[in-house]
DNA sequence: CTGAAAGCGCTTACAG
DNA sequence: CTGAAAGCGCTTACAG
């Protein structure tokens, strides 16, 4: 029933090796019964077996993505990073294969039960959270994989992750330089490394502002509950004197809950207070005043660690396997750039 | 190197096929033996390589997901029906291979580089724009598939879709007995069944209510440029003497660039111009006024499609192969609601 | 350049 | 209940 090597070999009168190697481009054939075989093959819509491909030739062709749960997959942010991923696989002629770490079971038995089913040739691991432990597991099987959105000291271990510590630094910056003091900030949980990167970059620029570090202006907020969030925090934040007069949120949901939350009090953007996001989440232009925020790139950091991974499997040096992808200041009204300039 | 049936059965000094019965959990084993055996394969950190299996047993306990383009992807509706796929499958012990059908090989070569490869046992389409001439070859190849977020008339073929026609409908009808006449309503493309399903709900309520279709009032949209788009279409819109009093939207984006329109125009919401969208993106709460609107369940279209296609591929009987999910009316501030029912 | 054979790691009838 | 053998659909040394 199905279209083999056989079937194809026992039409063209040829043996099944022999129609191996006219569908594999090797150069151990004549250019006439590799015509003749290929005509056939395409006539009778033959596409090989991939589960028996790679069984002899130790590839699947397949790329894992690898991550901690599901509600990771919400947010423009992570579909964005996957459409890199997807854009640079398709054109190298990979696969990619969802497998979630999710569940007792699966965690339990990460990572062997991917790397031994042989179905995927590394893999791409998108985990805040996930244990250095298995990392390690991973390197000593020598098993090829890049570890996303966040950067491990081991340099053995390969990393592409946004800049976040650059991010905090050029928010805080633009603060700063219009003349801004009493800096607050709003983080998501302190248990992930993005917030202490952020954070790392804000004291960086306060320091060269000569500004010191004020605890008391730093709120944790949760990237998770967004607007929820921001309106908690800078409740807490607007009850403070003096106020501050700026509020750095490491997200566009939570600066859209700071919004809220100023406009109701009746203070003035960014007269009273200025306010820079972090994202650029599609929304934030249409924000009264439009929102300035950080821009990550999101889709390059699946593109470039997708791009790691296929160099890697495909043998290629490797330059720099700790890629950290810039970020970007997209000033709108929120912090008044252009008011001050003119003034 | 790697851990085989064949190192495990040279350890616990049995055959292979012995070793295979013990993991498969067969009853032509004893207990004895089969403790004895799953002891070593565990230690041993023992994984199955699928392919192997695969190629024997013709499954490959995978369901390959087909887009059609990556930007797909981006937005949470995709995310979300992902989710409920990925939460379907983990449970029953499946993988998900995301095939993209972009890119002219993939696309000529669909469906038969996937049915062929034996890497799937059966997929999910998401594809509005998919020829039928390919899913009438699917079915010729009797592969198990099951069509997301549109509705084939063909019987033959397993779907599951938004019911986008009472979204139209139940929308419409809330702005009829709220005693509007003149409503407007901004579709997406034309070219996507979604925007004639929803305009098919809207001419019913409309019927409903006596108010006679007006075609003037129908402004074409579009999805992608979301925002942007509403700004044209109500520009448009407002332009009309007399003036609709409600405006039906395809999408809450479409609605965000209306609102902001008819705000530009000193218009009040709900006042002199209602409005109702569609989606309940999550931020379509906190717009000013919060948006009325028709939240989508994308979550369970996701996870019933994949349910639907794991019966097939288990060979249950599937009762209905024609999924309908419902839609709910998500009332807010931008119709009015409360102040009618007052006044 | 082509063919015959071995083998990838499994499962599953077939003997016993 | 256990083992020996065949076979899934390929690739790739080894002969010729």
């Amino acid at each position: 029933m199905a279209v083999t090597l056989k079937e194809i070999a026992r039409i063209a009168d040829v043996n099944i090796s022999t129609v191996s190697r006219a569908l594999n481009d090797s150069p151990l054939i004549t250019l006439e019964t590799k015509e003749k075989i290929l005509a056939i093959a395409e006539r009778m819509n033959y596409f090989p077996n991939s589960l028996a491909r790679g069984l002899v030739s130790h590839k699947s062709e397949t790329i894992g993505i690898i991550l901690p749960k599901i509600f990771f997959l919400q947010g423009p942010f992570f579909s964005e990073v996957l459409s890199g991923i997807e854009q640079v696989s398709v054109k190298n002629g990979y696969n990619i294969l969802i497998a979630s770490a999710t569940g007792k079971k699966q965690e339990k038995n990460f990572p062997f039960n991917l790397t031994r089913a042989k179905r995927i040739d590394g893999m791409l691991i998108i985990n805040e959270q996930q244990r250095i432990r298995n990392l390690l597991a991973l390197k000593k099987e020598s098993f090829p994989f890049v570890f996303l959105n966040r950067f491990i000291k081991d340099t053995q271990i390969n990393c592409v992750a946004s800049d976040n510590v650059q991010g905090g630094h050029i928010a805080t910056q633009h603060l700063t330089r219009l003349g801004h003091k009493r800096i607050a900030v709003i983080t998501g949980s302190l248990k992930m490394a993005a917030s202490h990167e952020r954070l790392q970059g804000y004291r960086a620029a306060l320091e060269e502002a000569g500004i010191p570090f004020d605890r008391r202006l730093v709120q944790e907020g949760l990237f998770e509950q967004g607007i929820e969030s921001g309106v908690e925090c800078a409740t807490r934040l607007i009850e403070q004197s003096p106020l501050p007069t700026a509020i750095f949120a490491f997200s566009d949901e939570i600066a859209i809950g700071v919004m809220q939350v100023v406009k109701s009090k009746g203070l003035k953007i960014p007269e009273d207070i200025a306010i820079i996001g972090y994202d650029n989440i599609e929304y934030s232009a249409h924000l009264s005043p439009p929102l300035t925020t950080i821009s990550q790139n999101p889709f390059t950091i699946g593109s470039a660690s997708c791009q790691m991974l296929i160099d890697i499997l495909s043998e290629k040096k490797v330059e720099n396997n700790h890629i950290r992808i810039s970020v970007n200041l997209v000033i709108r009204e929120s912090c008044g750039y252009k008011q001050k300039k003119r003034a």
